[in-house]
DNA sequence: AGAACTGTTCTAGTATTTATAGAACAGTTG
DNA sequence: CAACTGTTCTATAAATACTAGAACAGTTCT
């Protein structure tokens, strides 16, 4: 598993290295039972600190994509399963959007509020 | 049209209204050439600052959706029409996932990562 | 048992972002 | 001219993001 990071970007980086996970789980790359690398390793790969990391996996835990226990390390549950079930639909609606040279935020910010 | 904004969300108040604008025009209700209300009458009804609201508004100029002169107010742009035919694809995606119980920041998150 | 790994918790500090406030400016419309 | 619009400016307070270091408490493997 690599998790990738733009700096750059204006999104904050726990919240881009939750997003690489999660999409590592729609696209089938991690699966149920999969363990994610260590948050020290993620880290130090990174350049950011470990508590950026952990914040991005506690988010992942709450949303029930991966087990956490000390030791162990993140584990992805059943939950990622489903993801994987929401890729062709996301990737057929990013096709269109591209076309329409729709921005990423304005786009995701646009399916977040459909959401309510 | 309606702008509206739930303050105990984690999303800033100034995305929200951007949001809501772009929910808008996806959802038909904001067509080319519409005026949308100024700036003042948003953060006097929202009771929030005029300068949240005009950061909004300048985000939207930004993606191309809206035209703005002093004066004159904020006007909705052909780049709107573009969004309504994403509307269907988008709740199409919002319905997979409710069954699936994803979050809406997740799933967001999920759309923005695949667009990059 | 012991060593080496894992996430958890704690305090602390800095930088950035968000939101507020008020004032003045400069176009547009009636 | 009067009343509206967005634009620009300075300032301040609050929340968030990130970093840093240390200690703790489980798990795994030798």
């Amino acid at each position: 598993m690599l998790i990738r990071v733009d700096p750059s970007s204006e999104t904050p980086i726990f919240a881009q290295v939750a997003a690489s996970v999660r999409a590592d789980a729609a696209a089938g790359r991690l699966r149920s039972g999969d363990r994610l690398p260590s948050a020290r390793e993620v880290a130090a790969s990174l350049g950011v600190n470990l508590h950026t990391v952990l914040r991005a996996y506690q988010l992942l835990r709450d949303e029930g994509l991966v087990d956490m226990r000390r030791g162990r390390g993140a584990v992805a549950t059943d939950a990622v399963e489903p993801l994987a079930r929401l890729h062709h639909d996301i990737e057929a609606l990013v096709a269109r959007a591209r076309t329409l040279a729709l921005s990423p935020d304005a786009l995701a910010a646009l399916v977040k509020e459909t959401y309510r």
